[in-house]
DNA sequence: GTCTATATCAAGATAGAC
DNA sequence: GTCTATCTTGATATAGAC
């Protein structure tokens, strides 16, 4: 599991961005291997064609969404641990940097919708666990797609919170997240 | 304000058809013109550009956001009305249908991102309108932003709910943002 | 593992007939 | 208002050298 030292990593990073800030449709090869520093060659020797690039960026994604948190805070229980996770799956901060891992779901979209499939199940998954830790389902679900709402929202740019707001409510979704917590 | 006999809407279903089914990177003007049954040149007499076309997307997107809802049903609050209008926005259903209103969104957001100011326009409008006519503002955001979270994830085809469940869950939104409600 | 070609094809857009 | 060419560009992908 340790890093290797390819190009990898930064391939994905410049996918992400790319398709971000000019849009996926203009996520080229060109330019993604332009951006990651190697040439088309290079780049079509790790990821063998646009849809593998996609896929990379899509693994990369599930695999954050579902690594194991190290529960840094005052969440004890699993509920507002998964909640935690799913935050810093697409970053933890509103800063733009932070939207950008979640466009290789937009790329995905764009270049072919069926392979969102992985990221349909590890949803699924998660949403499996948190509902199973939740002593108030229903609840536990008005939080959990009041994050997802919040995500995309600004994932789209549409957000209507600034900073401070955006703080005060997480950690109101949070406290649901636990108080619903088995 | 009376329908044209023309094309437009035509246009407009097709291109939302193909890029839900095919990505909107396939959204191509041939085949939009192909589904829509006329000519590219015909397509491009009505939407002089690419560009042009997924504004015409996006313009009928928000039209049916900020449409008056007939409020048909028991909701008399405003801000359950406008729960209501940013359903309906998106289709009331589940099915797949349903979810083929907002790929206009997607189609922009993986063409140029910043096609997606006048959405963002109106996102802010009609949030602003919501929390004005909200009681206790920090419950009506919870209920708005779950719904966003709902529609997000049935647009990514990652919903965790059936339809029994979703059912009881929009009638949950809608209780507390009439709870809510001024 | 990364590079420089180059082949192939489809995209957006234009011009002008009907 | 819609059609059929046609132009031009930029995309993915391959082949083979380094």
């Amino acid at each position: 599991m340790g890093k290797r030292p390819n190009s990898r990593e930064a391939i994905l990073d410049a996918a992400e961005t790319l398709a971000a800030e000019v849009g996926a449709n203009y996520m080229s090869l060109d330019a993604v291997a332009a951006k990651a520093g190697i040439s088309k060659g290079g780049l079509l020797y790790r990821f063998p064609s646009k849809v593998a690039l996609v896929q990379g960026m899509l693994v990369r994604y599930v695999e954050r969404l579902e690594a194991p948190q190290k529960s840094k805070s005052k969440n004890s229980s699993e509920a507002g641990r998964l909640l935690a996770a799913r935050l810093a799956a697409r970053g933890n901060q509103v800063a733009a940097k932070a939207r950008r891992g979640s466009f290789g779901m937009i790329a995905a979209i764009a270049e072919q919708p069926n392979l969102l499939d992985p990221v349909r199940a590890a949803h699924q998954r998660i949403w499996t666990r948190f509902r199973k830790n939740s002593r108030d389902p229903e609840m536990a679900l008005l939080a959990w797609l009041a994050l997802e709402g919040l995500l995309f929202v600004e994932l789209f740019g549409t957000s209507p919170l600034a900073k401070k707001e955006r703080d005060k409510f997480l950690k109101r979704l949070n406290a649901i997240a636990d108080q619903s917590a088995v």
